[in-house]
DNA sequence: TATGAATGAGGCTTCATTCAT
DNA sequence: AATGAATGAAGCCTCATTCAT
């Protein structure tokens, strides 16, 4: 297989970008390939050129993020390193969340809402984006625990989950609600839940 | 305007259970009024005299669990009167997930993660249940705190909100990964914090 | 075959109404059954008890347009003794566009334009109305040319048929221009002609 | 954006003409998109891939009968030149109802005639068409009045609006007897009515 | 690499009618 | 006389994809 172009490149690019956006926008099942079509200006041809069905751009969108968030590109997902890391960490979400004006939640929430048994593919890529967010997660609780900052019977894992859990449960009502003020309080809530732990 | 006759009653709670249980397994998005059509073994004609368009279906179907919640009829939302009741409460919500083999979440989050900036219909019906049970949650904690076994720093809306929201963010991530463990966890990690404040 | 109750009547009445008012506004075409019997507030049973099809309906509110014709209740449609008459039967039918706002034409115009080859019906309806409308104008010239009023090689029938076509043309101008001015022109026009003819 | 491909002109072509005949021999209302996909043996996408919607289809006829006529492809839409060239425009329009047994109208009243309220742009499209036809008769009298052929006191556009309106209505009144009596004798009137002003 | 023509299934909704009460 | 439940075909349009250039 050959290099891609850079031209090449950057179509995909913008198809893949604006397919991000509408998937988080309204789901992967409201949005039709004619629509990412639209907003990536592109050609029918090219859409089917660079992802093999629309399924495989959904895999594609995903892959992409795992890239991005193992390179540290993405705002929400750099590496925790401190306490106030976390607390960056929940807060980046509910920014994320506020400069859509409360209208959209977590991208990978709401294509990991619209998977259903027949998406295999699309499930596994979100396990992976989930199990990176919690291996980073996961691995600041270890370190602390390790320095003693860490209550000895605390599950890194555990609550690496719960931190994940929360945001997404808080981001999904937040949504619902078009309101901050619930999110805000339920970080609040699972940030004193994890201060807790370091008794 | 006559009531509805009681054959046409049990056409229209066919056809809103057939819904609600495709929305539950697929999301709104997708799912095809011909889906729901043929699940309710109705004829097309029917579902357009019962409901204006697939967005009133939605509506039909949301107003119909609120009925169920106010009627104590669903089994996950009985009033909430001990700390008992809000362990029932939290596991209540994984037998139903468990029971689908871990491939669907919770049928309120499923339809709300889909809703989006034209669907303020169903979002604030969504956003009725929702209240509607914290409500119930918020209710019980406020009766708590009254008999002093709530911190009095402890603000009972937030801690509903904090249950609702962890509940979502488990049933979500439990349905990504296919798994009932964190759910598990993340339910306990949330009993925890409650059971925190009643130091 | 019984008289029809009172009762019945009003009903059928109240449909003939909704109807014939729906055929103006938007031809046969673009009238469904259901927007009759919203228009009209009857049920669906109703509907097809009085009229044995759509086709059935198009009849009746054609025979009932030829009865009120005949009877002198048609506002446009008295009986014509004097050229001021003539004068006046142009005008009472720009005066029913403009009561309109221009937006309509001739009510037996819109749905005699709709007519296609399988219509034979409602095509002999509209033929009798026609020509029930051509009697009357034929009428009135036939008797001027008796009273030496009008020209001896005039042919009254060819003069109303150039009286009901000039019409019928003018008020579908008339609606497709949204404007009167030439609906007034075209009139003064064919009464030119016709003054010319009493030379 | 390219220039359409050839084959691609010719698919649109053939939807077209499709198209204009069945609005023409049923009217837009009674005309459906898989009627006219049929006609014209092309698939449901490329109808939609071509026209927006029926409204738009409908828009796309009309226009392209515009530029018939602006290019003097039409047969009944030839340059005015002279009074015989009157007359035969007159009888171009029988003629052409004639070569349908006289089971339909002009094209354009017909479409008109199921113009509502809702259809602003198929009236701005007719209106268009209708001027046109009227620029092309009132220049023919403007240059007959400069020549002393036509009364002074004659007014070009008023004469011209007579001849549309005479034609249209002639060719409804023959399209609901099914005869071309009529047709004949009301253009021989509109025809004497011109005459009459060459005094 | 790129464009857009072509296809046919399906999605959402209305239509015209009949039937049971 | 009246109501509204039921039916299935059809109407308008979008979807996901493939093909030809």
């Amino acid at each position: 297989m050959r290099a891609r172009s850079e031209k090449g490149e950057k179509t995909r690019q913008r198809i893949l970008r604006a397919a991000g956006d509408l998937f988080h926008a309204q789901g992967v099942a409201a949005t039709s390939p004619d629509q990412v079509i639209e907003a990536s200006e592109t050609g029918k041809g090219q859409f089917y050129h660079y992802f093999k069905s629309k399924e495989g751009l959904v895999h594609a969108v995903l892959q992409n993020y795992l890239e991005e968030i193992h390179a540290g590109r993405n705002p929400a997902h750099f590496e925790i390193r401190s306490w106030k890391d976390i607390e960056r960490w929940f807060l980046a979400h509910l920014e994320l969340q506020k400069s859509f004006g409360m209208t959209r939640g977590c991208p990978f929430g709401t294509i990991g809402n619209g998977v259903t048994e027949k998406d295999e593919l699309a499930r596994q890529d979100l396990n992976l984006i989930f199990e990176t967010m919690k291996g980073n997660l996961a691995g600041f609780f270890i370190r602390e625990k390790a320095l003693g900052r860490l209550a000895k019977d605390a599950d890194a894992d555990q609550l690496a989950d719960f931190c994940i859990a929360a945001v997404q449960g808080a981001m999904l009502m937040g949504k619902i609600k078009r309101s901050s003020r619930t999110v805000e309080t339920t970080i609040r809530a699972a940030l004193a839940h994890l201060k807790q732990q370091t008794g």
